[in-house]
DNA sequence: TAGAGCTGTTAGAGCGCTCTACTGACGAGC
DNA sequence: GCTCGTCAGTAGAGCGCTCTAACAGCTCTA
């Protein structure tokens, strides 16, 4: 009924438990003939090891724990990606939880990670109280990806949202556009640091800069386009703060009868698989999510391993990926 | 240097460890002055208990695994929170683990989710075959999602896209369609069966049925529409294999100057975010997503509990929401 | 007044492993 | 021939917890 231990391998295969758990560790001072008495009895128990009673033995841990904030969101599997297969070449398992964007909810998945005592945890885009990060920090290596924190026994991997909402600005105005627009992202993650790099690439230019407060979401770029038309102040060119943001904006402008990109260009931001599709085929600004995972994925192994003790603070270079929303400006 | 044991904290209170524990499972017969003396030592020592020893000592888990084979795909994300919920409101935690649609990682993610000795686990969408699934249903509790099994260890929660095929058709015929095609999702989870919807609810309104083989992808729903075009066999209505499939569709007769839904109508199949957009406002057949994670978790935890050995079969009924890519059809 | 039946508490074994220290066997070196 | 070192293997403690059994110290009953 229950499953097989290590005793009942080493019984199996005339051994002493030890010997079994140095074949299971692939230890090279085991003799050929024991080594394959040993898998053979493992192979037919059906015998695999008990993770959970080889850490607690052996005082490590191979697992780094991930909360994600909110798994609806693609831009995390991304990151994952990138973060599992970097943690599983060096040996590590991966084991996921979710916050749900909710701060109690975040602090409860944060425990239940902890419970399981990884060697370390990434924490995607979490809204938990820095407190509880401080905490965690205390006991375990921790990585924060998007989101930034200024505690020493946290790394940090970020994009540079300034350099890329500098980009978005630098290829509007290389096609000729003097008056772009920002659709904000007021609170959302990274929003602060797009905004300000639309602010300085604009000055950069001599231009005029126009922000229209707005959200992370299709509906608030629809708001956000309708009260610039209502305005009579519509730009040439807009900046929004996502993907899903530019694509609302794109939508009531053709509800208005303006066409994009002819009459207005709209550039958005992640890249995420929506601006991919053909129906949007959206110019946004790309974050390279599979490097953010690697990079979490290697400073937090870098903390494990104790090979560094001060804090790494990543900024990653965003990319511009032009598509169909943008062109030059009406005459 | 170390974090606190019960040890710890039992010498600080001025108790035993047993009472510490008793304290920390929140067992009645404690007297309320050592529960708070307990209490407040773990505060002060910052202590949470090591769920892994919990569980080897306690020889049960508290623990649900679940293998995600795509974390990419949003659909899973609304399982996963049903799932959550329930598996929390029943005092269990949730770990994830991601197999990446590759059958050889989602077999070394099964494994390490084993490891762990989970009280069961839940498998979205595995594409592992069917004997890794076996000899994982030998040893704990399994429930399929978005996959069938005969396995008499395993449950199974599946929409009924038989159903759901069915809907899309009424629903067209209903606005007077009766040259209705099914863009086909090959070997896609769950396409056999929307397929055969389609072609009995054809067959019920005695209209002739159009296959057009395709796949799970835009550009996928785009090739179809072209090659309906280039055989000039263009129908007044396509239901599509899902979403994705449906929007690739929807611009490539947009490219042909056609207009959804004045001219040809499309259904998609699951209702994505993406097909909540304005931009893309598409017709479509919603899966109770969130009731099949509810489902999975209820299904395991019954299993885990005793309650039920033989195997449930659980089939959700698909309803469909109707948005703008739907209209009668030309004249 | 002895026993029965609580209630609150503890000692100690043991969960499935790892790890340190040790043992026995065997050949090399003097 | 004797020590020494190496190699293959084992015994036994212990990781942080739970659980069983036992045990004080009560009150209640006969």
């Amino acid at each position: 009924m229950g499953r097989p231990t290590m005793e009942d391998v080493a019984r199996r295969a005339g051994v002493s438990r030890a010997l079994v758990s140095l074949v299971m560790r692939g230890s090279p001072k085991v003799s050929q003939t024991r080594r394959a008495a040993v898998q053979r009895a493992a192979q037919e128990l059906g015998y695999s090891p008990h993770a959970m009673a080889r850490s607690l033995a052996s005082r490590t841990s191979t697992v780094l724990g991930v909360m994600v904030s909110d798994l609806h969101n693609p831009f995390f599997a991304e990151v994952i990606d990138g973060l599992d297969v970097m943690a599983r070449e060096q040996g590590f398992d991966v084991i996921i939880n979710t916050g749900g964007r909710s701060p109690a909810r975040e602090r409860r998945a944060l425990t239940s990670l902890l419970s399981f005592r990884p060697a370390g945890v990434v924490l995607l885009s979490p809204v938990v109280p820095s407190a509880a990060i401080s905490s965690a920090a205390a006991q375990l290596p921790v990585v924060l990806v998007a989101r930034s924190s200024r505690l020493s026994g946290v790394d940090t991997v970020n994009d540079d949202g300034e350099q890329g909402g500098a980009l978005a600005v630098d290829h509007l105005v290389s096609l000729g556009h003097r008056r772009i627009a920002h659709l904000d992202g007021g609170e959302g993650s990274g929003s602060g640091a797009r905004r300000r790099g639309y602010l300085t690439a604009m000055a950069g230019h001599g231009l005029p800069a126009r922000i229209v407060s707005s959200e992370y979401t299709d509906a608030a770029g629809a708001r956000a386009v309708r009260e610039l038309l209502a305005a009579g102040e519509l730009p040439t060119a807009l900046v929004a703060c996502n993907d899903l943001n530019a694509v609302g904006a794109v939508s009531a402008l053709e509800e208005a009868g303006l066409r994009v990109p002819r009459d207005v260009s709209v550039v958005g931001y992640d890249n995420t698989a929506l601006a991919a599709l053909r129906h949007v085929s959206l110019t946004t600004v790309d974050q390279p999510r599979n490097e953010i995972g690697r990079l979490a994925a290697e400073s937090l192994l870098q903390r494990v391993r104790g090979e560094r003790a001060h804090p790494a603070r990543h900024l990653l270079h965003p990319s511009l990926v032009v598509r169909s929303t943008t062109a030059p400006p009406p005459d």
